[in-house]
DNA sequence: TCGGAGATGGTC
DNA sequence: ACCATCTCCGAA
């Protein structure tokens, strides 16, 4: 399992989030391991996005974290209850990052489990085991990912993307992104990327 | 199984 | 006022 490298994320927004795709989130927070496969995600692109929260350059203190170097987190509240977590694309000054959307759980489910219901494992149901992160809403939840981990390095020894070399063979679908339609012509953009017939793809 | 409404607070 | 979401509840 080896970690991306800072030149992964310098690429192409697009490029990366296809490439994402198959790659496995890894957050250790004490001794626990939270894993989980990145299933789902988005791409935003400031320079030509009107969904972007960077789009047209603008740089606020929120938005500050889509200019900076790759490889980073950023992380905002939404609807003043959750939180989304993407990654920083593009080299420093180009405001550009690739929202994960969905996540299907590998490893530390009992922890998992705990942050998003408040009861162990075992107890789920097959249903709620689905739900425990597929969603981008959802995988910050049951990771404990919040505001504090805005602009977090993601090549720290706690926190960060690797390869799963033995996990590849798999299709990819497209399609337009969720909850966009404010967006003008951006709403269609297909730059909604997912793992054919996984079953923690959002919806 | 589906759709609508409410929760809730930072941003601009 | 808006929002890159989720859960609950009632109707079918």
């Amino acid at each position: 399992m080896k970690k991306l490298s800072r030149k992964f994320y310098e690429r192409d927004t697009l490029t990366v989030a296809r490439e994402l795709l198959g790659k496995v989130l890894v957050y250790k927070q004490e001794d626990r391991f939270l894993k989980g496969r990145i299933v789902e995600t988005e791409a935003y692109i400031g320079a030509i996005d009107k969904a972007a929260h960077c789009y047209n350059q603008r740089v606020t203190k929120r938005t500050e974290v889509m200019f900076g170097p790759p490889g980073h987190a950023y992380v905002y509240l939404i609807y003043g209850m959750y939180y989304c977590m993407n990654v920083v694309t593009e080299p420093e000054g180009v405001g550009a990052a690739v929202l994960i959307r969905a996540l299907e759980p590998l490893e530390g489910m009992e922890l998992m489990s705990r942050n998003r219901f408040g009861k162990g494992y075992e107890e789920l149901p097959q249903k709620k085991r689905i739900q425990l992160s597929n969603g981008p809403g959802k995988l910050c939840m049951a990771f404990g990912i919040t505001k504090a981990n805005n602009g977090n390095d993601l090549l720290s020894d706690h926190f960060f993307i690797c390869e799963d070399e033995h996990f590849h063979d798999f299709g990819i679908g497209c399609s337009k992104r969720i909850n966009v339609d404010y967006a003008e012509e951006a709403k269609d953009f297909e730059w909604r990327f997912f793992i054919k017939g996984n079953a923690y793809v959002s919806r």
